[in-house]
DNA sequence: CCGCTGAGCGGACTTTGGTCCGCTTCCTAC
DNA sequence: GTAGGAAGCGGACCAAAGTCCGCTCAGCGG
C-alpha cells in the first residue's frame, strides 16, 4: 500500500505458474511440498484460515521461499486450483456437446456458466482467495473464460459487442457474489443456476422461433431445440444447423 | 484470518454509519475529524496509498478510536463516500425521469448503471476499497441497488427471478471489473456505458416490435413512447399516462 | 460546584501478507 | 574431482489492519 496510486494489485503482476522446465531439483521439490501442502490445508482448514506461515511450515520450508515459487496468496492459492481448472477447461475445448464444442452457443454458454458454478460450489473459498483484489482478471483461468465467452457471443451475435459483453456476464459468475448468495444468503445451487439460464437466454437472442412472430421471451427459449435447459451439464445434445 | 470459514469477513457484520443520536460530543467530533481527514487524504493520495494510521493521525486521534467508529478500512471508506452516494440516491428515488420514476423500466435501469459508472469513473478505488472481501453485498448502497434494480426487472417481466437476475445484473458495476477494464484495459467510459446498455436491452426483453404479434406483456406498456434504449442518459423524458 | 461513572480514548500489541539479503547448495565447465 | 557462479533458501524484517485494556474526562445527579 505504498507504490503507485494505479491498480489495486501490489505483488508482481501475473506470477503465473508456468512449471518452468530450467529448475533446480531442490526447487521442483520444494514447489511440488509447497503445493501439496497448501491443497491440503486449505481443503482440511477452509482457505481462510491457512495463513502463509501455516503453509511454508507444513511443507517445511522459510516462508521467503513460499514467496518466491508463487508470488502471493493469490497466486497459491490459483495454483493450487489450477488441477480442477485444467481439467474443466479440457471439457470446455474437448469435451461433450452441451459444455464442449458442436451445441448452439446459448446452450454451450448455459453449461459453460454451470460448470463454472459446480465448481465453486465445491471451492468457493479457494477461489475467492485466488480472485482478491483484481487478480481475478489478470489469471490464466478468466482469460480463457473470456475467450470462450467472446466467442460464443460473437457467434450467436456477430454486431455485439462481444469483449465487453463477455466480461459483463462473467462478473456474474464471480466467486464473492457466489459465496454472498449460497452462503450468507443460502440460496440453493440450483436456482443460482437457473438465474444464470435466464441470463443466458436474454444475452443471447433466442434461436429463430418457429413460425411466430414472438420475438422471444427469456424463459421460454431454448426449449424447442433443447429438453430443459441445462440439467444435464454433460449430456450430448445435438447441434442446430 | 483465525475466526471460523464461513464468509470472509471478519470484523463486524455491517458497522453501519448511523449518526447514532446519542453521541458524546467529544465522540461527534473526532468522527467528523476523522472523515473530514479520511476524505483530504483519499482524495489528494488516492485510496491505497493511506493508511488507517495515517487517516488516525492526520484526525489527531489514536488508531484505537477511528476503529471504534467506523469498524473497518472498507467501512471508513463507505463512510466517505456515502455523501456522493446520499445525493445518486436521491436522483433515483424522486429525480428527473430517465433515472427517476416516470421512464420505462427499461430506461431507468440504463440510467442507473451509467450513473453508477459515472460516480465509478470518479471514484473508484475508493468503492473498491470499500467493497473488499464481500463487504459490497453488505453494504447499505448495495441494499439499495439490489432493490431498485429488483422492482425494475419485476417491473418489467413478473415471471422472471428478479431478485437473481438483479444480484447478477449488478455483478457488472462492480468496482474491480471497472478498474479493471477501465485503467488496465484503458477502455473509454461509453464503451463500458455502451456495453451495460447492451447488456441491459438484452436483460430486459425489448418493446413491442412495431405492429406484430407481441402478446403483450405489463413491461412495455409506455415503450411507445420513449425513443432509443438509452443514448442520452440525463435527457428528461415524457411520463406515460 | 463536586464527585461519580461509564463512554470514549489512544497507543501498545498481535497477526499476517509480503520483502530482503547474506548464506547455502546445485549444476556446469574444466 | 573440483572450483565458480548463480539459483535458491530461509528467517529476520517491514507495513498495515485490526484488537485490547487501562486511563481520562464528559455529562449527569446531587
Amino acid at each position: 500500500m505504498a507504490t503507485q496510486p494505479q491498480w489495486p494489485i501490489t505483488s508482481s503482476q501475473l506470477p503465473l505458474i508456468e512449471p518452468d522446465g530450467g529448475e533446480r531439483a531442490d526447487a521442483a521439490r520444494n514447489r511440488a511440498r509447497i503445493l501439496a501442502s497448501a491443497a491440503q490445508l486449505f481443503g482440511e482448514r477452509g482457505a481462510d484460515c491457512v495463513s502463509m506461515d501455516d503453509v511454508a511450515d507444513a511443507a517445511g520450508v522459510g516462508k521467503g521461499t513460499v514467496f518466491r515459487r508463487f508470488g502471493s496468496r493469490a497466486a497459491l492459492a490459483q495454483a493450487v486450483l489450477s488441477e480442477h481448472e485444467r481439467a474443466f477447461q479440457e471439457h470446455i475445448i474437448r469435451g461433450d456437446p452441451p459444455l464442449g464444442p458442436g451445441a448452439a452457443p446459448r446452450e454451450r454458454l448455459t453449461a459453460f456458466g454451470e460448470g463454472v458454478l459446480d465448481q465453486l460450489d465445491r471451492h468457493a473459498m479457494l477461489v475467492a482467495a485466488a480472485e482478491v483484489g483484481g487478480a481475478r482478471f489478470l489469471s490464466a483461468p478468466y482469460g480463457v473464460y473470456r475467450l470462450h465467452v467472446t466467442l460464443l457471443l460473437r457467434e450467436a451475435d456477430p454486431d455485439c459487442d462481444a469483449e465487453l459483453l463477455a466480461e459483463l456476464l462473467l462478473a456474474a459468475l464471480g466467486a464473492d457474489l457466489f459465496l454472498y448468495l449460497r452462503h450468507m444468503r443460502s440460496l440453493p445451487l440450483e436456482r443460482l443456476k437457473s438465474s444464470w439460464r435466464q441470463l443466458v437466454c436474454r444475452a443471447i437472442p433466442g434461436a429463430v422461433p418457429p413460425a411466430s412472430a414472438e420475438p422471444m421471451r427469456p424463459g421460454d427459449a431454448d426449449k424447442a431445440a433443447l429438453p430443459a435447459a441445462g440439467e444435464p451439464p454433460l449430456a450430448a445434445a445435438g447441434e442446430p444447423p
